[in-house]
DNA sequence: CCAATAGTGTCTATAAGACAGTATTGT
DNA sequence: ACAATACTGTCTTATAGACACTATTGG
């Protein structure tokens, strides 16, 4: 809570009005911790989710990955505008191409030794921007990329929490449980699918993929390990973005002013890593009041070996959407 | 982020290794900021839904109430375990009750100004507990006590958040709109309940109650502000516990051991502040698998005014519900 | 007895998913 | 020509919600 002033130095017990009271305070009687935004920033490149990664240059995890960010500046900004303005930094984009990117908070991270140097809570952020220009790379780190998440080393995620959901009894899955006290960072999934028993690392990503997004063969480079403990925020903050585009019309930041239907169902087929049924889904859009609506025009050419020009649509108004889009096959039914 | 380390002595360009680095660190060279966690608790008590308030004994908000919270010691405990300690401590409840509590990560406040001590990020947290006893109030509360949310001033939202959201001009609810970069603390409600134009504070308080929750009426008294923001907080717990409950079996965290389809049925009215048809709850609960299982017995006696004795169940083994129990007149369909 | 309640059955409207079918394009 | 694609229609099944109905209890 914002002040329970234990340890101020509480001046008159009673007497004297807050001015005097707050002029005579020492902000350092309190216990400091260093706090930090990063953010998950994700986009869409050639049919494959992205996210944006920088490489460090110092200490520690120096030449690792991470996600970008940086400290917050203390009484000067909020939480929301710490993470705006790192994301700007760190990827060099202007303020017309941030203008189009959503941006909300993911949760917070403060295990005591995430970061050996000191203690640092980070308030962690998701984005979803649409296809945008390489990343520049600024502040501190050498260099900044849109990686591919199939290149990541998400630990005991990608085939736990996308498709599956046995409750059984893993590590942080029964911890909110029934009983007992317990934390969950995200707590933000509707339907967001724990899983089973702890396999630490297990190496197999079955994630099904639709055609374009690559995923990792058995001749693809090693998997990304990622710096801190960002492996796990890019995880929650994917189980975040898959049940957000289930209820909202966000999977639309992903994409230009104008697109297709075909081209928003791309997102959804890259986002929850399976395919869908093109026909069923036309449908569903469609049926969703505010979700987008026509422009009138049509795409300049059809399919890439074929077909009919489609219909170009814009966002809709709408802010949730109902009916929702249901991922299929996140739980058994 | 963790670790930019932008105003870090770096030692040595290239030589040495994390340890020697690590040790000519000071964390006095990152900003600090002062990082606590605030805990919505929830609980049911006579049909009613309260939450957890503390008396503030110091400056500033001197008498006025507040979430129960405190300061994360630095590198000793995790938030989660921050939050359970505070709850611990505040409410002087020990550690058997505090087993049947559920808590989870709620998000991070951090406006500039939202102490004007200093520069203060709370992370806040949400819990759901069965009824328990009257709390005791430790720390430097000078009381803590169970309140009625509906003697709450939660500005914008009885009739706000509650059922309906116009995304037109309040505080932060368009801020997540198409376009722009956008805060959203909560991001977690699936179905939070947005909607069409921007009706400013239309005067009625459109939320159905149940008999047993008395809105504040006329004759009741004031509504009680909060201290720093949070009322806010408070606001997006409830709108989190309206959420959450839709999704997963958590509205059993209300209740006792064992408990019949009715109760049940109570807190899902009292939470969502509308009443719910008996019989359809009764089907749609037992249709979802895992949600409860019959212990066999059955209750020690009917309903308040007759009728016969219910059947017990206790909460089963599901992490998620399916289907789903939707939250009516949340969106209009 | 009477009113309230627990629990079940029925009916309708809606939505999801599987699938078929038609028209339009690129190769 | 052929294959791929955009889009629409149809059918089956599952679910939500409204309502009716029976049985059982307390007052």
């Amino acid at each position: 809570m914002a002040g329970k002033g234990r340890r101020a130095k509480e001046i008159g017990a009673d007497g004297g009005d807050d001015s005097a009271f707050l002029a005579a305070y020492d902000p350092r009687d309190f216990p400091a911790i260093a706090v930090t935004v990063d953010i998950v920033a994700l986009t869409l490149r050639g049919g494959a989710l992205h996210v944006l990664l920088v490489e460090r240059g110092g200490r520690p995890y120096r030449g690792a990955w991470a996600l970008p960010g940086g400290f917050v500046r203390a009484g000067q900004e909020s939480l929301d505008a710490a993470a705006a303005r790192e994301l700007a930094e760190e990827t060099g984009l202007d303020a017309a191409h941030l203008e189009r990117v959503h941006l909300e908070q993911l949760g917070s991270y403060g295990e005591p030794a995430r970061d050996p140097r000191m203690p640092v809570v980070t308030v962690a952020y998701l984005a979803f921007a649409p296809d945008l220009p390489e990343a520049r790379g600024g502040g501190d780190a050498t260099a900044a990329a849109w990686i591919p998440v199939s290149r990541l080393a998400l630990a005991a995620h990608q085939d736990g929490r996308t498709d599956r959901t046995p409750p059984g009894g893993s590590a942080a899955g029964d911890r909110d449980r029934t009983a007992g006290i317990s934390g969950e960072p995200d707590a933000a999934r509707p339907r967001p699918s724990e899983q089973g028993p702890g396999h630490g690392t297990d190496g197999g990503d079955s994630v099904p993929r639709t055609p374009d997004d690559a995923a990792p063969g058995p001749d693809a480079p090693a998997p990304l390990p990622l710096a801190f403990d960002h492996a796990r925020i890019v995880a929650d903050g994917l189980d975040r973005a898959r049940a957000k585009i289930e209820y909202t019309p966000l999977a639309t930041a992903f994409l230009g002013e104008e697109f297709t239907i075909a081209e928003l169902r791309g997102v959804y087929e890259s986002v929850w890593g399976s395919p869908l049924h093109a026909g069923n889904f036309h449908r569903k859009v469609l049926s969703a009041p505010g979700f987008v609506e026509p422009t009138g025009a049509t795409a300049a050419r059809g399919g890439a070996r074929g077909g009919p020009r489609a219909r170009l649509y814009r966002a809709g108004d709408a802010a949730l959407l109902h009916p929702a889009l249901l991922c299929p096959d996140r739980d058994g039914s």
